[in-house]
Order: structure tokens, then sequence, then C-alpha cells
DNA sequence: TTGATTTAGTTAGCATTGCTAACTAAATTG
DNA sequence: CAATTTAGTTAGCAATGCTAACTAAATCAA
């Protein structure tokens, strides 16, 4: 079935996951929009809730973001009520990031809106597919 | 090795997914900065290096965006002599887009850089991991 | 054929999200 | 205790997304 002709270069894997991640983007960007939020707030945000709070450097460091790019998202989740932030016991210096109740529905709500379009399509394929495409997620995370 | 557990749900796979290609365009983006042309253009020269010249129109289309940020980023390919525009003989409106042979050497190098880091990395995996990124690469695609 | 509509593209203006530079203030180190 | 490092902010720039409003060419309908 799968194809055995020949080993698909680094290169071109490169290449083919890089045009991948921008189209999938593209195509997620929309039902995000929607919601109202901005695609690397909601992705922050997502940090804070499955990976629990955290400062803003340590949020910065796991979004592969500078400071002060952190720094402006954090306040305007805040602003919108989707975080707070409360200052470290330990660092004076530091401030701990804390999703809402408002912030964990909203990522859900963003979540259900990928579903219903991601998910409606993932759901089509066979499910060996779609095991391939978790596993792939899985090696992609690990690339970085 | 690999979980037999439980099939992954698609709610869950759409999850992973969106999260392996932020932080996958985030690593890229890097590279792509540093060859000064954004992965934006980069991404609309490699459609016409590689699907050929286009209107302005099948290229938002093709990528996703709409007409006026494509108008936008075609004016800057063609200011930074990445690009021409020449006029459809049929329709008078259109024009069509080609890569000028400074943009396709432009393409090779973003793709060498890419090479270079992502690559690099795909390069320490089992082939059989290389060869899964693969395919899902064109499920990706496919799913749009 | 002409008048109305559609289609291709542009321009203007706004929002988001990335960056660096330059700063403050707290923590650490010598 | 002075010097340095670290956490975070502010200011300002660039890229890239959007909608609204326009021009001009093509098409459709009467």
């Amino acid at each position: 079935m799968t194809e055995r002709a020949s080993p698909p270069a680094p290169a071109v894997v490169a290449d083919r996951l890089h045009s991948a991640a921008i189209h999938l983007l593209r195509a997620l960007r929309r039902e995000d929009r929607a919601l109202g939020v901005g695609p690397a707030k909601l992705s922050a945000l997502s940090v804070l809730v499955f990976g629990g709070p955290r400062s803003i450097g340590a949020l910065a460091r796991a979004e592969q973001v500078r400071l002060p790019t952190m720094s402006r998202l954090v306040a305007a989740l805040e602003r919108d009520g989707l975080a707070t932030r409360t200052p470290d016991p330990e660092d004076g210096r530091a401030s701990r990031v804390h999703p809402t109740a408002r912030g964990r529905s909203v990522l859900r709500q963003g979540r259900a809106r990928r579903v219903a379009t991601l998910a409606r399509r993932l759901e089509q394929l066979p499910e060996a597919d779609r095991a391939l495409l978790s596993r792939a997620a899985e090696l992609i995370e690990g690339l970085t």
C-alpha cells in the first residue's frame, strides 16, 4: 500500500511539513478569529490551561516567543478577562499567570470550533490515518 | 511501543495538530526571517515556482488569503525582484505572476536554511518516522 | 446594444503579533 | 555593598491578516 519506491529525503519532508503547517494554520485561523481571540493568545492560554500556571518568561519559552511579545499577550489576556496575574511569593520581579474560568471556557469553545471544521474532516479519514496524524504531531513537537 | 490503548479521538488529534503546526512554524520562522523575505511571501513564491505562474486571485485561493492581502504580497515580491507581472492576454483585468530567476534562487536558499535546521533533526529520525511525517503532510494538505 | 451585475485588482486603514532597544526593579554574586 | 544578572515593561517598527470602498474590464439580460 505505502509507496516503497524511495525513502523521502529530509529536505523534501521539511518542505512538505512547512507547507502543510502553513496551510493548516490558515484554515484554522478563520475559526479562531470568529472567536475574537486570535491564535497567539489562544495558544498561550492553552499552555496555561493544560500545562498549569506559570511565569511570563516560562510562557514565552514554551511558546517560543520573546519576553516583550509574551508580556503584551498576557496583558491582552488579562484585559479580556481570560487570565490573571498574581505576584510570585518567591520572587518580587516575577508574576504567575493563571487562566480564569472564562479563559477555560473560551478555550473549550475554540477547541469546539476547530472540531467543527478540522475534526469533521478528520472523522472522514480511516482510523489508521488519524493515528498516523496523531503520531506525526508528537514527532513534530519532539523535533523542536 | 506505540500505544494500542485507544484510538485517538478526532478532537484530540485536531488539538495536537494545531499545536504542533504552531510550534513548528515558530521554529522555522526564525530561519525565514534571516533570509529577509518572510513566510507569507516565501509560501506564495513557492506556489509560483512549483505550481507555475498564475493570477493574483488564483494565488490568493491557493494560499487561502484574501485578494487584497495577496495583491500586497505580490507587489512586495515584485518590488524585491522575486516575481514579475505580465498582463493576461485573455482578460484585461487580470495579470499573471511569474517567479524571477532571483525568486527561484531565494526559494532554494530558504529551503536550504530549513534543511539546515529542521531537516538536520529529521535526519536523526528513523526512516520510518520520516516516511510517516511525509505521509502526514500529504494527509494534512488533503484535509483543506 | 446598452445598462446592470459580476469579477479582478488596488488602495486605505485597522488589528494582531512578531521583533529589538532601552528602561525599571528585584535578585544574585563577588 | 557594588556590580551584574534576571523578570518584566514600554515604545516603536515590520509583516501579514482583514474589511470597506474604489476602478476598470467582462459578462449577462432586456
